[in-house]
DNA sequence: TTTAGCACTCCATTTTCCTAAGTGCTACAG
DNA sequence: CTGTAGCACTTAGGAAAATGGAGTGCTAAA
């Protein structure tokens, strides 16, 4: 109050905001998240040390520089998608975990029963239940890893499991129907060939591989080959697509405000956590460090904002783990969660 | 119209009423599913060729019974949850399938190159999407495989990974992290000697065999005997509590209109099925055939009906099918449907 | 630059009113 | 005894009107 004409645009680097436009918007935003309610230019003069009037004002001009919005003539103000923007890039700081959030947090990680990705797994759900907001684990897709081994095992005279190994430790396998015709030799021949040509090989080149290497040669001393080599080519390509996903708190979205009666929406956003492909998109081009998408920003949703990032463990494991909420998300909250996670994964 | 003095309790095996109070009942509960909204004595008029006065006299018998039900003094009737157990267990006939719904699930089972258990899931998402209804696929745990392989593969130096394979295919895999004092040799031996005294045991009393036969022995001739077999351990007794489960539509019952200004107990709902272990004990004390569970009589909500059926391939992998939707359940058409994948599933 | 004051706007809630759609019951007809 | 017509009564649900209150923008003065 006694010094704001000095700090106007030179202490803080922000852009074009007075300290008080910044502290202005800063409780604007935090007050909305809390609340999902229109804040009045009343209830923020103790905290601002002025009269409503001034902060209409300064409300005006925050509102033509689209950092805020009302909705109606006559309402209190909430912030624009920009605003959230202006918020996260240039206000908030990432705020410490509550001793509570820590304990329980770490009582997963300290469990080293657990393997790492049960680990996430389990930090995630209860994120999502700190927050309720909803958490998404992806295992990143398999595309970069090498086969390193092909293995098959009978189970029934016409029926194989195939098991297909990489290089970081993936597995899959998939049972085999084969007709009755075909020996255990021939198949024996195969995975040997297999083994011999496609180990060492990264998964999405295997497909290529199979059909103008293996094809051509097993063709020549298998009756019937096409069983075989579609099955062999089918166990492949479940492998490129597959990538593990784990969601938990979907349904936390019922319950915001925002959406309390507008249950069209809610139901399309319920339906696109059940849509895979596009919950795996979420994963794409993604930066290091801690990625915020607000609304529009990102594809998924209009209406929530995505917080993301990518982890990867000591031994190799990739992925990404991310948060979905309304866009009056808790920002800093949810980045120090995020933070907090993502630091204990490096281990 | 004519005969209901002599049909009365004879002809209908429908322990006491007579066929017009039968007919009615089927027309009230068929309309209240279509519309979900109560339903008039008069629109019944020109179905039953009768006056509304006498309908609405019948009506007041069926409630008497505790067969329908009004949501206030002067609503129309729709049916309890007894009406709809009389409908089911009486009046009602499954339904032939449409040739639409038939040709859809055949194109899925006629795809040979489809491993079983994933034309079950593809199958039981065409369901949930041919009615509007919430599926679930229960794989059966799989306590009563018996161990066929053992099998390790190292990764790197520390790592390796050990795969568990079972009679009936099922693959359980696990990494596990060693100290690097370990030799090759008495990984290998370990392996061997698992493989020698495990293969064929049912996977839920691994865990003793392993405790009271394999420790002993390894325990003499490998060093640090304790790592490598709890790694061993924990994987297996991940194995014996596994088991898949599928879901398809929870998001369905938003649009129900029985919950349309009740979002409070859509929230509920939906949160069940976040709730993998209560969706598991679905599967819980089921008989043969396709059994209904309407409202109370199910351990899941009191608003929903689940009506569920055991598989079995005919390579014994079993499991439960079930459909989760709103006590107005289309129950002939979801029966006829049901009854259609259970078939196929038999081949 | 800030603030007090005032006119104005719009939402949200409540109240009232009305209609349409039902029912139950009674009394009569076959 | 069974069915029906008629009528009085109940309730949901929607539209319109009334009211209160929480905001704003703007102007003029400190």
């Amino acid at each position: 109050m006694k010094e704001h004409t000095i700090t106007k645009s030179i202490k803080e680097g922000d852009d074009m905001l007075t300290s008080r436009q910044s502290k202005l918007l800063k409780l604007i935003v935090e007050d909305y998240i809390k609340t999902a309610k229109p804040i009045s230019s009343k209830s923020l003069c103790k905290s601002l040390n002025c009269s409503s009037a001034t902060i209409r004002n300064e409300m005006g001009y925050l509102e033509e520089l689209g950092l805020l919005e009302k909705t109606h003539t006559s309402s209190g103000r909430i912030p624009s998608e920009k605003g959230y923007r202006y918020y996260v890039d240039h206000i908030m700081k990432p705020k410490e975990l509550s001793g509570d959030d820590v304990l329980k947090l770490q009582q997963i990680f300290k469990n080293h029963s657990l393997v790492l990705s049960d680990a996430i797994k389990q930090s995630m759900e209860i994120v999502s239940e700190l927050t309720n907001y909803t958490a998404i684990v992806l295992g990143k897709s398999s595309k970069d890893n090498r086969v390193s081994k092909v293995e098959v095992v009978p189970l029934e005279p016409t029926k194989l499991l195939a098991i297909v190994i990489t290089d970081k430790g993936h597995v899959e396998h998939k049972a085999m129907m084969l007709p009755e015709t075909i020996s255990k030799e021939e198949v024996t021949k195969t995975v040997e060939l297999i083994n011999k040509l496609i180990v060492g090989t990264p998964i999405d080149e295997v497909s290529a591989k199979l059909e103008f290497e293996v094809k051509p040669i097993i063709g020549k001393y298998v009756t019937q080959h096409e069983a075989l080599y579609n099955a062999f080519y089918q166990a492949f390509s479940d492998f490129a697509q597959e990538s593990k996903m784990q969601m938990a708190g979907a349904s936390k979205f019922i319950s915001l405000p925002e959406f309390s009666d507008d249950t069209e929406k809610i139901r399309e956003i319920l339906s696109k956590f059940e849509d895979k492909d596009l919950i795996q998109s979420i994963e794409k081009n993604e930066e290091d460090g801690i990625n915020i998408y607000i609304g529009s920003e990102n594809e998924f949703d209009q209406n929530v904002t995505i917080i993301k990032t990518n982890y990867e463990t000591d031994d190799g494991e990739e992925g990404t783990i991310a948060l979905i909420g309304p866009k009056r998300m808790e920002y800093d909250r949810v980045i120090g969660l995020l933070d907090f996670i993502k630091k204990h994964i490096g281990e």
